[in-house]
DNA sequence: CTTCAATAATGACCGTAGTCATGATTAGAC
DNA sequence: GTCTAATCATGACTACGGTCATTATTGAAG
């Protein structure tokens, strides 16, 4: 049994999920998600129905493919501009500030995406959602040791305020049929509004 | 035409509402709100399958029923608060705090009621939203008003700030299968972060 | 009392998400 | 090669949410 090398039967699969999230993008893009079935889907992937249940417990869990990758990539950015110090808290600002560049362009699918992403955020027993509880601790973190955030606040609190205010921020903006305010500078506004009151207090101010 | 008392017409259908909003919260808290369904409800209710939809758009959309009430009874609060002077911040914050009971007393079915209102939180033709909205940022400009906040933030992005981070923070200890955290101090914790981060800067300072 | 327009109730109907029993592939053991 | 157990693919099937054309009720006007 070949357990580095990948065997054929873990590459089909994954070259089969591979397909059905490419084909439900492209008909998600084209249609939207509402419009489009997945019977179409796996039309478009040559799978059977029952096929498309078996890698995705419902039909928006499609989207969880791509906010997993999402985390693996602001993992490995954060981890760089972490490993460079000081200051640190732009930098990753504007990752996230970046990121908000994938809302802007395809509104409605987003917002199919952000509520798929709502309906995970707080589930423990996904991958997605432990991976990037625990990047946003770990960045809390390594801002309060640098001294950039104050220390008597809890990491995991901290972290969940900054997210939450983030993504909620897209929705509102996702909403209306025009947007009433530029995506990114209002981000930059609310977000820069927590960590303003997150500043080192008293003997640690420097 | 009586227009001042309400006719028969408007007063049966307040009732047909009031009894399709009762049956169906019966049925959520015995059997879930999944394992419910609609013809299940309108039996309950006694109208027919379509009345139902006449009144509500999703089957889920009897939150909303809820919501406004809610929003309601905050608005008579906090009202009454304001009118009372200083300090306000932390009455209004205890208001906000009580609310959590319900959330406390069926997590089960106040996840689906926050889902619901997620769904509609950032649809300006919903009046739950409007008022919300409109009472947020009303209490935001109040404190700004009487030097309990610092007055060179947007109101409507404070009043967003705090009460996506009350919702998150209510959702995420609703998901678990054992609460991790007492609620009730949890978001004052998070809340009192916010604020503190909003005290009068500077010369604003007394 | 009759007429009429507006509004509300009805339930047959439809489309689709999601399930599940069955059959086909795989990879290792011998 | 053959056997076996695990894994994966399949598509017929079901149950339910939601729609809509039709019918029934209402209340005011003549």
């Amino acid at each position: 049994m070949p357990e580095l090398e990948v065997s054929r039967r873990e590459r089909k699969k994954e070259e089969t999920k591979e397909r059905i999230v490419h084909a439900a993008f492209q008909l998600f893009r084209k249609r939207g998600v509402d419009a489009t079935t997945v019977e179409e889907i796996c039309e478009k992937a040559d799978v059977a129905k029952g096929t498309f249940f078996n890698y995705f417990p419902r039909k928006e869990a499609v989207f969880g493919h791509l906010s997993l990758q999402w985390v693996a990539d602001a993992e490995q950015r954060l981890g760089a501009i972490l490993a460079k110090g000081l200051p640190a808290w732009h930098k990753v600002l504007d990752v996230f500030i970046e990121f908000a560049t994938f809302y802007e362009e395809d509104r409605k699918l987003s917002k199919h995406l952000l509520m798929e992403w709502t309906r995970c955020a707080h589930d423990p027993t996904d991958e997605t959602c432990r991976r990037w509880d625990e990047l946003g601790e770990h960045v809390v973190r390594q801002l309060q040791a640098t001294g950039e955030l104050r220390r008597d606040v809890d990491p995991a609190s901290v972290h969940r305020v900054l997210a939450d205010v983030y993504h909620s921020t897209i929705m509102m903006w996702l909403e209306p049929p025009q947007p009433p305010f530029p995506l990114k500078a209002e981000i930059r506004k609310r977000l820069s509004l927590v960590v303003e009151g997150l500043a080192p207090r008293g003997k640690e101010a420097k």
